[in-house]
DNA sequence: TATTTACTGTACAGTTCTGTCTAGAAAATA
DNA sequence: TATTTTCTAGACAGAACTGTACAGTAAATA
């Protein structure tokens, strides 16, 4: 599924009414994702709207669907990255939710969980997919225990909110705190080396 | 400035009603703060409400003046942390941020912050803070240039976002898990004694 | 060519919200 | 006791939004 895309038809495609219902969600909440503000901004009117969908519980339904799909999957199933050892994985990781704005959507669905119980499924099933996917690099590189889950905790976290968190003014100096949590990342355990 | 408590008069006090924005803020979003829902909310019509506030916008104002000087001062200039040596001081940070729930609003206030520039610069101003607070600590620690950096954004983007992103089940855990966060952030530098 | 698919525009009824105004009323203060 | 403060209720006009219905149209397909 990919948004933007037309079928070269004539009027406004599902896949339009999706591509800017995202926008809106992304810049102003799901509360904003109004039926009547999208065809304004569509240039069109609402009715086009009710042909695709149902109405407006069902397009939200469709935004959270496409958001578990391609904002998940497209990292942890990829078989280039699968193929990588435990540390060039992580570092890969980084980058790659970094260059692919993986985490673009969190905070509106975040947000958008507190008040939908669906949307609060689905990000708890994401943020699994992610911690599973962390924890089988920390495994790999020898941790396990306490130790396994505070990492794993830890990367998960940081690299799903570094982009909300911290403005990314100095991409060199990015580029070089990176590489630094990579290596605190990769270093012997803590509670034996440690101290 | 304490919300809830009421000047024993009559009907909803200014504070009633910012304590249940507050709360819509939290469960449903900026978008979902409406006079008229406070008001069914409260029991009340919306008539007292413009006694209080010019309009909805001078509302908001209030709600965010009180999120940045409750939830960010609370921490950063409590005195008896300040006298706590370093690595308490960042224990303490942990515990506190956890106990006193410092990040109940942030989601929220993220969220809106995407929405009205007032906020963003709301936010960015509280995550400076909260990182001028971190980075004080790692100084004392013995870090600099970009282990310093590096330390800092991945303590306050991890505490910052832990309650939002990992549901407490296992507190046992946590606590362990807590203590092995400590003992990595004051660890000696990655990039000297890493590898 | 006829039909189906994929739409558009307009109109309607109904809900929820906004801000303003006016007429109170009870509690606090002078 | 008189006045001021702190509210409440109800009505109004208007904007924004919801979903439904219906008539029409251009492109794709049979």
């Amino acid at each position: 599924m990919k948004l933007v895309e037309r079928k070269r038809n004539k009027g406004i495609s599902k896949n339009q009414w999706l591509g800017k219902a995202l926008e809106l969600l992304e810049s102003k909440g799901f509360e904003a994702v109004k039926i009547e503000r999208l065809a304004k901004l569509l240039g069109t009117s609402r009715s086009g709207f009710y042909w695709h969908f149902k109405n407006r519980q069902d397009l939200l339904q469709h935004l959270l669907d496409y958001w578990v799909q391609e904002y998940t999957s497209i990292l942890i199933d990829d078989l280039d990255v699968k193929k990588l050892a435990a540390d060039k994985r992580l570092l890969s990781a980084m980058q790659i939710i970094k260059d692919e704005k993986l985490t673009k959507y969190d905070l509106a669905m975040n947000a958008w969980a507190k008040a939908d119980l669906q949307v609060y499924e689905a990000v708890k099933k994401v943020i699994k997919m992610r911690l599973d996917f962390s924890r089988e690099i920390f495994v790999e590189l020898g941790f396990d225990g306490d130790e396994l889950e505070m990492r794993s905790r830890l990367f998960t976290c940081y690299h799903g909110w570094e982009e909300v968190t911290f403005s990314a003014e100095d991409e060199e100096q990015n580029s070089r705190l990176q590489k630094l949590r990579h290596e605190m990342f990769t270093n012997s355990p803590t509670a034996i080396h440690g101290r």
